[in-house]
RNA sequence: GCGCCGGUAGCUCAGCUGGAUAGAGCAUCAGCCUUCUAAGCUGAGGGUCACUGGUUCGAAUCCAGUCCGGCGUGCCA
């Protein structure tokens, strides 16, 4: 691609086009039209007053070509140019991925860069369902992604343990203890937590604690919002490694209190004339910073609003210098951002390095029909559950498949097929089969030349699967990029698919020695892209099957 | 009402910094196992790209409007 802009800007040059930042190369649709293609003939006529086919001939003519490299090049339709490259070229850069290995795919676009990036950040005052599985999943990804591209990334959880979430907690457990095992009339408060794990806590506090917290007061209350918060976060934490996600940092709300962040902002805000009281509540004037609407940062009541140490939260992060920092969340929190965004650029902050990312949500369906999923509802479907069900290297990749802003279809039958439906399996199918192959070799004594000529890998399956070979490291940088991972996803499928066709086109044992051993190094590099690939999706890669 | 996301094949979704015949998987139909894993491969059918108008040599893609679905629009988080 380097050279290819090189050689089209020197004909560009000759021809006289002038600030031609128009000149990229796209892979056609239609193969026949060659490995890439520019419309950049198209784009200039105007300028050259020319028709595009006349402006194409007139590069061509004007390029100086390496045919080492270039195969043809040749003007179709409307005037675009299309080119294609050598099979040599190709195979040169299939010993460039050998040689890379674990490595290929790597880039160090974000190399010193550090990168914060939070994701799952649920309170613990219950499970996990399936939609905080895809912000976990996607957060996890990102964060790998960007890793791959040589970000330094620390992963951030962050929690409220002290807010009147953890009080209803409490209320709700007690009331499930005083029934389970004091009296089973006892009543359970209106807006409580009515999921079954409510009853799992109360039994498992009956074991610690017996008999001794039947009066509810507050020392009671407090020991048991304490006994739900270690239960439930517990629970979390197992649910995510399941998942294989580990975290850095666990963000404590409650820390900006006691350290005196949550006064800090206040005063900024009050000192600047950007806060003001009315109602007996504290106003954050947002209008005054480009928003509609005022808003209460803190309650008539005395208690902070959701916006206050959100706010506080993520100056703290700005505050420790990453130079990226991305919040992921629910589509049901997109109202919340603006607000905080605002706020801190009015303290002077840059939120360019803010990048707030929305997923919508996962709706479970099973044989055409939808599965409930709520923890308040009672009967709940847990990510815990469906772990279980189908197996987190399924589970991580369905929920990565899509694009994070389009509705996600978890389709449970789909993902419960242990078959060639299910996409995941064609992906570690095809790494398993690579495998088998090197294991065959070796195992059997089959002869391998150890650094191949492979210029013999001529045929049309072979360079289709160099050609999606070479790709890799472009698309994790995209996917790095745009932050989204089913990018890479998709890619894999490609991947395997072009490795399938392959696989049943060119056998290796039994072919001449030469071309055995080139279509082996060939197999190796397959492996690479999909291990490392499937790597940074967190999906495992099997070596049988 | 306003804001964000979406509306593309029977289903789930790509394609959206405008480009050549709109793609994939599943489903349907027809083929391929004496040879490295058939969880595989090959082929066929299937589309008024929600609708209307505009910009352009050219629109699924950009702009405006309309309709439909999801989420939000709290002194809940």
């Amino acid at each position: 691609m380097k050279y290819l802009f090189e050689v089209f800007s020197a004909a560009l040059d000759k021809i006289g086009a002038k600030d031609v930042d128009f000149l990229y190369f796209e892979e056609p649709k239609n193969i026949d039209f060659g490995d890439f293609s520019t419309n950049v003939a198209m784009k200039l006529s105007k300028q050259l007053k020319k028709s595009p086919i006349a402006i194409a001939n007139d590069i061509i003519n004007n390029l100086e070509i390496n045919p080492d490299k270039i195969f043809n090049i040749t003007v179709a339709g409307a005037g675009f140019i299309n080119i294609k490259l050598t099979e040599k070229f190709w195979t040169e850069l299939l010993s460039e991925v050998l040689i890379q290995g674990g490595n290929f795919g790597k880039s160090l676009v974000g190399s010193g860069k550090t990168a914060n990036v939070e994701y799952v950040s649920v309170n613990p005052t219950g499970l996990l369902h399936i939609g905080h599985g895809r912000n976990a999943v996607v957060g996890d990804t990102v964060a790998n992604l960007l890793e791959w591209i040589g970000y330094d990334v620390t992963r951030e959880y962050y929690f409220n343990n002290a807010g009147n979430q953890m009080k209803v907690l409490a209320d709700s457990i007690y009331a499930r203890y005083m029934q389970l095992f004091v009296d089973k009339d006892f009543p359970f408060p209106e807006d409580g937590y009515h999921g079954d794990y409510v009853k799992e806590i109360a039994t498992d506090l009956y074991k610690s604690f017996g008999d001794k917290l039947k009066t509810g007061d507050f020392q009671d209350l407090s020991q048991i919002r304490k006994f739900g918060e270690n239960w439930c976060f517990q629970k979390i934490k197992a649910t995510l490694e399941k998942l294989n996600i580990k975290q850095d940092v666990f963000f404590n709300e409650d820390s900006l209190y006691k350290d005196g962040k949550i006064k800090e902002v206040i005063e900024y805000f009050k000192n600047n004339n950007l806060a003001y009281e009315k109602d007996g509540a504290l106003w954050l004037a947002l209008s005054q910073m480009g928003l509609q609407e005022d808003r209460v940062i803190v309650k008539s009541s005395g208690e902070p609003t959701y916006r206050l140490p959100d706010i506080a939260y993520h100056r703290e992060k700005l505050e420790r210098k990453f130079d990226l920092i991305i919040d992921l969340f629910g589509a049901d929190h997109i109202a919340t951002y603006p607000d905080v965004l605002a706020a801190l650029k009015a303290m002077g902050y840059d939120t360019d390095k803010i990048k707030v990312l929305i997923h919508q949500f996962v709706t479970l369906t099973e044989n055409g029909e939808q599965v409930k999923m709520s923890k308040r509802t009672g009967k709940s479907y847990t990510l815990d559950d469906l772990i279980d069900e189908v197996g987190a290297d399924v589970v991580r990749f369905f929920l990565l498949m899509r694009s994070i802003n389009t509705h996600l279809e978890f389709d449970l039958s789909l993902a419960k097929e242990q078959s060639e439906k299910n996409p995941v399996f064609y992906l570690q199918y095809a790494h398993a089969r690579i495998c088998s192959i090197i294991d065959k070799i070796k195992n059997e004594n089959h002869q391998i030349i150890i650094n191949p000529d492979l210029s013999v890998l001529t045929n049309s399956d072979e360079q289709n699967l160099i050609k999606h070979i070479y790709k890799f490291p472009s698309i994790v940088l995209q996917a790095a990029n745009k932050f989204e991972p089913y990018i890479l996803a998709e890619y894999l499928k490609e991947v395997a698919s072009a490795f399938h066709t392959f696989y049943h086109n060119c056998r290796i044992i039994g072919s001449h020695l030469e071309i055995a051993s080139a279509r082996y190094a060939l197999c190796e590099a397959t492996r690479f892209v999909l291990a490392n690939g499937l790597s940074i999706l967190g999906v495992s890669a099997p070596e049988k099957m």
